[in-house]
DNA sequence: GCATTTTAGTATGTATACATATCAAAACTC
DNA sequence: GAGTTTTGATATGTATACATACTAAAATGC
């Protein structure tokens, strides 16, 4: 017979998986109330940009953990909704450096408190002290894991 | 001034994100290590429908928590694989059943034991203590959220 | 200082992921 | 039981995510 339980569902991968959807929808869903269409990933590009304002797509990519290619079409569409701006490196000509501009400024400025304010809610049923414990455990193995 | 530190990285989204991305980097590598090329999501398939087989897309996109037109897509490529198997329903015209072929059972016996081994290599850095706590706090939260 | 290697960005192709629209079929309603 | 609504699947369009290949420019090695 075949009808055994599926284990995927009660693996790690996939319980990670789904929390990632999860939360996803959640930011997805928040930032529509607040009048904006900016993705989890442009957000965090423009959260970067912030910090470190002018430098080129390599080190943004790295900051964000994305690969050129993906931080790309990130950045292009970032652009086009006239959030930040791209000009060639005066110091590297192969390097395009980035930067807000102050309507991305403006947007994140509107954002960053939406985004503080739903992380609570990606993980519910959690009490306070679990939530701390899983944020502590999850930034454990993802700095070991990028220790590699 | 605009250097302060970005808040994204320490944020859970953020955390989950990267944990997520982590654990996809980890499944494609032993995947191909074992010699295949199997996506998580189209593990998740192939798993679900040894439980389950015959039943429909929607049914089996439920299982695995997609929506109707990724597992389209998944079930597109997992058949063109030659691993399943595709049906109109004989009750339902509009439902297509969908089954492993013998060789997507044999992939399936095949990397069960690979994906039940690399799952420990995803939260690396933590005690098995720490493993398990993280596991209770993810499957809650999960369960919690999916309760809406 | 020239040849080799590395690096920045883009282009291309595949695979999720999801919203929306559409079609056909089933379920429901009155 | 005809009309409405819901449902299963597909089609289309956008956005990651990543591998690979390519061009141009910079860094390096000798």
């Amino acid at each position: 017979m075949s009808d055994d339980q599926p284990i995927s569902p009660t693996l790690p991968g996939h319980l990670i998986r789904r929390l990632h959807q999860l939360s996803t929808q959640i930011f997805a869903q928040r930032i529509k109330d607040a009048g904006s269409d900016l993705t989890p990933v442009q957000f965090a590009a423009l959260d970067a940009l912030a910090a470190r304002p002018g430098i080129d797509q390599a080190r943004l990519a790295e900051m964000i953990a994305k690969d050129r290619a993906t931080i790309g079409g990130v950045v292009d569409r970032l652009e086009q909704k006239g959030l930040i701006s791209r000009e060639v490196s005066p110091e590297d000509k192969r390097a395009r450096v980035v930067r807000l501009t102050p309507q991305g400024q403006a947007t994140l400025s509107h954002l960053l408190p939406v985004v503080q304010e739903l992380q609570r809610d990606i993980l519910p049923g959690l009490s306070a002290a679990e939530y701390d414990q899983f944020l502590a455990l999850v930034g454990k193995a993802t700095r070991a894991a990028e220790a590699n």
